[in-house]
DNA sequence: TCTCACTACTATGTATTACTATATAGCAGT
DNA sequence: ACTGCTATATAGTAATACATAGTAGTGAGA
């Protein structure tokens, strides 16, 4: 399905903090999880400025690892700030996601 | 409860859509039932523009009333190009949604 | 009459962010 | 050498929520 772009606007920074929290990742990988799970259209450019973002605001550490085919990845882990930045996403959708809920079904 | 700008954007002229399809109504009345509807810090400005894209899009009709206090109020309606882009958007929200909830609670 | 509060719309500028497009680089197979 | 896949990086663009300020009309109270 076809995603309106700025719906999707602070929804992917949760999406790729929820993919690191779950384990250790990297760019290419996130991006290909994302394709295969409903979000076909985000490309890697997308998911890379998302990362450098998380790492400027020092929410992820990082490690740089071999690997067998392509060049070196770059690792990303949340840190404390990182966890606390992700629940916070939750929260939020929470709210947000209860609020629309409510509007569709009780415009009164 | 404070909401990050970015998770509003592409939400909040859903919800205006959604307040228009519930009833003809003016700039000012949706900016206060958001406010008093779980989006305390949304303001006239952003509402306004949101109207001004809106009729610019042509998904609206306008109507302009005299009010019994302060300057005449523009009435929006939704035309039928208005209803089908606020059915397209419960049905990209139902989507995103979907796949958030998956997401977070099977992150295989 | 003057001021204030409330109502109502308009206009400008800014920050954030997803996307496009492009560049770089390593390795495998032909 | 060339192609294709993996992997990261970045400059530029468009869309949008917000802050802020301005304009205006109405009615109430001093």
């Amino acid at each position: 399905m076809k995603i309106t772009t700025e719906l999707l606007k602070g929804v992917l920074e949760g999406i790729v903090l929820q993919r690191i929290s779950a384990g250790e990742t990297y760019g290419y990988e996130i991006t290909q999880y994302l394709n295969e799970h409903g979000f076909e259209d985000v490309v890697e450019g997308t998911v890379y400025t998302i990362l450098m973002r998380l790492e400027k605001q020092q929410l992820v550490a990082i490690e740089k690892k071999k690997s067998d085919r392509g060049p070196a990845r770059k690792f990303y882990q949340l840190n404390a700030a990182g966890e606390e930045r992700l629940a916070q996403f939750w929260q939020q959708w929470a709210y947000v996601s209860t609020q629309l809920t409510q509007l569709k079904e009780n415009p009164a």
